[in-house]
Parts: C-alpha cells; structure tokens; sequence
DNA sequence: ATCTCGATAGTCT
DNA sequence: GACTATCGAGATC
C-alpha cells in the first residue's frame, strides 16, 4: 500500500486546530482516504457540534459525475480556487450537501462528507433533524439504528443536522470560524490503510465504476457497502 | 428488507 | 425543458 501523503503532512492537534492547507493539496481520492475519522466542527450558539468523519467520496475534474466536469460555472466556483473551503450545493429543490475542495487552485477536484459519528452537540443535532429528544437517561450518542439515521444515510442528513446551507458555501476549513475540519482524537487516529473500503459512488448517472467511495471496515455510522 | 414515488428549485442544454 | 452527488413516506415482499 502506498503512504498517504496528507496523512503524513498532517500535525497533531485538537478539535480546535484546523487541518492546514496543505492536507488538502493532494487530489480527492487521497483527501477523501484521509478524512476518514477527521473531525468536522461547527460552532452553534452556546454549544459546538462535532463528529467523526464515517463516509466520504471523492470527485475530480476529469470525472464525469463531478460538477466541474464540464467547466467553471457560478455555481462550482468554489471547486476551481485553492484546496482547504467548503464546496457546499442545493439540490433536489430542498437539500445540502457539503464538500471539502482538493488540490490546489486550477485544479476542481472535491471530498463529498457523506456521513458522521455524533462527537458532541447531538442533542441539538436531533433538533435540527426534526427527531424527538432521547430520554434523559441517556448521556452520550447511542449506537442504535435510530440514532444512526441523524447523520448517516445520505450527505443532506449531515447538512441539517450541523445547519449548513449556502452561506458557509466557501467557507474557509483551515481556520475555527463557522466550519473546520480537525485532525482524528488522538484516541481514535487516523484510518489505517486496511482498514479502508472502497466502493461505488451513490447516486450518480455517470462514471459508476469507479471505487471512489469511503467507509471503515466494521464502522456503524455508514451505510451498508 | 427492498421498492417506488413525490416534493421542489437551481442549473445547464 | 430535462436533469439532479436526495430524503422520507408508504407499499409490498
């Protein structure tokens, strides 16, 4: 298996230190292996929202399922300026979806964040989603198969659940503003090469075959492989 | 567990 | 005018 060369670039640091431009300088396909168990961060009034990257996908240029695929337009500009902000579009008349931009400037490739593990700030994750509170009884995220639907199963779910829309559209990732990405807990750390599954693509028409879809072997906040 | 379908609006041909 | 990097409800097996 070949090193990861974001990974290795990659410092150590808390929920509170953003993830350096330069992790974003490879291609998606990298990026996407090594956000696996990053932690995406949003502020929200009085408390923050915090969860453990499960599901990423990846989108190039050159890939006919990307939105830059056919040039730069209003809409995708984002994905053609420097790695490091956040990609985020409207679609199906009512839904987000946030990406990470790769590579450096010029080059449009994308890190679609499909899904999360709940770190901290669930409850009010389950308000944004629509979901009743969970009995007081229960302090901490449980894994069951209600609590999975709050950020797993599709990339919008995500979106509603931290409240992104298209304000934080260019959003910069690399400093603690409205939106950032941190490096793993150092009790989890990052994914290990094995442990990496990489399958289709959901949801798309065109270049279906490729493996550009990331999930952790055994992990229960992603949907089934 | 797996399916079909409707909602709803921005983007591009 | 067609299509969409979707979700949730409801039907059906």
């Amino acid at each position: 298996m070949e090193i990861n060369r974001a990974i290795e670039a990659q410092p150590a640091g808390g929920w509170d230190t953003p993830l350096p431009r330069s992790f974003y300088e490879p291609g998606a396909v990298e990026v996407a292996r090594a956000l696996l168990n990053c932690r995406i961060v949003r502020p929200a009034g009085a408390d923050l929202l915090i969860g453990r990257i499960s599901e990423t996908e990846a989108y190039t240029q050159d890939d006919a399922s990307c939105h830059a695929f056919r040039g730069l337009t209003p809409r995708n500009a984002v994905m053609f300026g420097p790695g490091g902000h956040a990609y985020v579009y409207f679609t199906y008349g009512m839904h987000y979806c946030v990406n990470a931009v790769a590579g450096p400037a010029g080059r449009a490739d994308a890190v679609l964040i499909r899904a999360f593990e709940p770190i901290a700030g669930w409850e009010t994750m389950r308000e944004r989603r629509g979901m009743a509170p969970l009995p007081l009884a229960q302090l901490a995220p449980v894994r069951h198969e209600r609590e999975a639907r709050l950020t797993v199963g599709g990339p919008a779910r995500l979106c509603q659940a931290l409240g992104i829309d298209r304000e934080l559209n260019g959003t910069d990732l690399t400093i603690a503003g409205p939106l950032w990405i941190a490096p793993p807990d150092a009790a989890v750390g990052h994914a290990s090469d094995p442990d990496i599954l990489a399958t289709p693509r959901i949801g798309i028409r065109q270049a279906t075959d490729y493996p550009w879809r990331f999930t952790l072997a055994g992990d229960f906040y992603t949907s089934r492989p």
